[in-house]
DNA sequence: ATCCAGGTCCCAG
DNA sequence: CTGGGACATGGA
């Protein structure tokens, strides 16, 4: 375990002996958009808005504040989505074998994968496409805020990421206005095929289906994240606006599937800068990623692109 | 002004 | 199946 004990606040928790946790690495690392930083007379503090409320997190040397999150709510929903569970030690063992890897683990030791819900996980990365990371956070706030359910924190006004059926309600041309540019329409196409495939599964409690509407039953995001990985990872890319990259963000962040290696440009750059790999060809630079790290490529893969990107690594 | 960003789609060979 | 160009958008 990466803590020792937790303390109820009043409105709050702390944990307290921990280890392998830094807000910092954790929300700037590439993997979330709805964390910022809103430093407090200089303690470095985070607010994000996970499961329709609004934390804030700070860290004091071994001890981490979670503001607004009872000790039930951490219990049941919060330790898992910190990943929590997980002996991130253990890893970093494994990892610092590879001279290397040594490096990236040493910048970004307080780096934790989250464990985020996957219709969320999936919007946001299919808008991360040719996307810059601010613009990214930009288009997901105010995709929350047009379609998500209001939230009311300390005197201010915050917007949880919709719902597959919120969003539903979106057409091509008001996603667009929000400035996602060409986007918009795997957004859209995304979301109506799910929430096809959830409205199919609803009717088939009280009708029989045919077999077409059988099919797009497997479209489905439980059902995908309960696939083995080759198939999640090729069921996945039947949505519009998914390739390999945003099959394997969605894989690795949202559905525990932590041996996805997504191969993006700054971990194109790592790989090709410390590895000698091959470069160009994506597909192979990920396959060369996974021979290499195993069932940690995906964590192998966070530390190398925090590090790669936070040291603007070049290559010729 | 041209280039680039956590890529994907689409088409030709 | 693989390689190349188009694609919205806005900051550097």
């Amino acid at each position: 375990m990466d803590y020792r004990t937790i303390e109820e606040k009043e409105n709050g928790i702390l944990l307290k002996g921990v280890k392998n946790f830094h807000p910092k690495h954790i929300f700037e690392c590439g993997q979330c958009f709805r964390w910022n930083r809103i430093d407090k007379e200089d303690e470095e503090r985070f607010q994000g808005v996970v499961h329709g409320k609004v934390l804030r997190a700070a860290i004091n040397d071994q001890e981490v504040f979670l503001e607004n999150v009872t000790r039930e709510e951490f219990e049941d929903f919060f330790k898992e989505y910190f990943d929590l569970n997980r002996d991130y030690d253990k890893i970093k063992r494994v990892l610092r074998k590879d001279p290397l890897l040594k490096e990236a683990v040493a910048f970004g030791y307080g780096i934790r994968v989250l464990n985020q819900e996957p219709f969320e996980t999936l919007i946001s990365f299919i808008l991360s496409s040719n996307n810059l990371i601010p613009k990214i956070k930009e288009g997901i706030r105010k995709i929350s805020v047009n379609y998500g359910r209001e939230i009311n924190y300390d005197g201010e006004t915050h917007y949880a990421f919709p719902t597959p059926l919120e969003l539903s309600r979106a057409t091509i041309e008001e996603l667009r206005a929000l400035g996602v540019g060409y986007r918009a329409k795997y957004i859209y196409e995304t979301v109506q095929t799910i929430r096809r495939a959830e409205l199919l599964k609803e009717s088939e409690e009280v009708r029989e289906l045919t077999d077409e509407e059988k099919l797009f039953l497997e479209d489905d995001l439980l059902s995908i994240a309960a696939l083995p990985h080759d198939l999640c990872h090729k069921a996945l890319q039947r949505y519009t606006g998914v390739g390999a990259k945003v099959a394997d963000c969605v894989m690795l962040f949202s559905m525990k599937k932590k041996e996805a290696f997504p191969v993006d440009v700054w971990v194109k750059k790592a790989m090709v800068h410390f590895y000698g790999a091959e470069g160009n060809n994506l597909s192979k630079i990920r396959s060369f990623g996974q021979m290499q790290f195993g069932e940690l490529s995906g964590i192998a893969q966070q530390y190398l692109f925090y590090h790669a990107r936070e040291n603007k690594i070049r290559i010729e």
